[in-house]
DNA sequence: TTTCATGTTCAGCA
DNA sequence: GTGCTGAACATGAA
């Protein structure tokens, strides 16, 4: 699940659950998803102190520890986070952050494709990872100046975390889909309309995932998130939706309403 | 049993 | 430098 809105999401719920309290000790369950650093670097990042100020850019999540740098996490494809009472441990939990009164903080993450990792230098980070800027942060001449020397199909473009970080499969298909660009038109050969179309409509179908929790059964009626099938319909014009794979990756779209 | 899956990274090649 | 393909990673679900 973990695009820009899940991760968005997960930033909101870290906010209102183990924000501001001690961390009493820290459980690496497999390392990992450390990321080759030492268990007992997030330990002595983590113990005895607090996650301040969650924020986000693209799909990772970082929170400041208080007096020693930030704590990143990314979540892969199938990863989360679940607050709980000790006797609770859900399956998969990878690193547990126990807090006080037996509450703890769990990073659960079945196929192990996230990782947790203690950072100081969050500037360097990001650049030695090529995060490109949060697609939610992005301004118009930022966009249009990334999308518009790049000459591969413009899915793969959306995929592309140097380009523009937080979109995934699902909501580069959707924002594709709602702006009637086709998944394989050259964002370099986009009129300068249709760039704008596009950059507006990714922040609204963001926006919007966001508002509805990020979960795709609440997504409007419209969306062609509903229609990941083959032989589903296209919830505009009725059409088949066609699936096709680009970037390695299955890509779905209506051959008649994107062009 | 096989295939597929919402992410990232790398090697190899055009 | 850009960008594509395929592989790898690990696990669960259909």
């Amino acid at each position: 699940m973990p695009e820009l809105p899940d991760v968005e999401c997960f930033r909101c719920y870290l906010a209102s659950t183990a924000l501001h309290k001690t961390i009493r000790r820290v459980e690496v369950t497999d390392t990992r998803v450390l990321d080759g650093s030492a268990d007992k670097d997030l330990r002595e990042t983590l113990e005895g102190a607090r996650l301040h100020r969650p924020w986000r850019q693209g799909k990772w999540l970082f929170a400041r520890v208080a007096g020693d740098g930030h704590l990143a996490m990314h979540f892969g494809m199938t990863g989360r986070l679940e607050y709980f009472r000790a006797d609770g441990i859900p399956r998969h939990a990878r690193v547990l952050l126990w807090l006080q009164g037996g509450w703890c903080l769990a990073y659960v993450c079945p196929r192990m494709f996230g990782r947790v990792v203690p950072v100081k230098d969050v500037e360097g980070f990001l650049a030695e990872r090529r995060v490109g800027p949060d697609a939610m942060e992005v301004d118009r001449e930022e966009f249009s100046r990334q999308f518009g020397s790049r000459r591969g199909a413009v899915k793969g473009t959306f995929m592309n975390q140097s380009v523009v970080a937080g979109l995934g499969n699902i909501y580069a298909d959707e924002t594709l889909f709602q702006a009637g660009v086709h998944p394989k038109a050259q964002p370099s050969r986009l009129s300068d309309k249709r760039m704008g179309r596009l950059y507006s409509v990714m922040r609204r179908v963001l926006r919007t995932a966001i508002q509805r929790g990020a979960d795709a059964r609440d997504m409007p009626r419209s969306w062609l998130i509903h229609s990941r099938d083959v032989g589903g319909e296209c919830p505009r014009c009725g059409g088949r939706v066609r699936r096709v794979s680009i970037a390695q990756r299955s890509t779905y779209y209506c051959p008649n309403c994107q062009r």
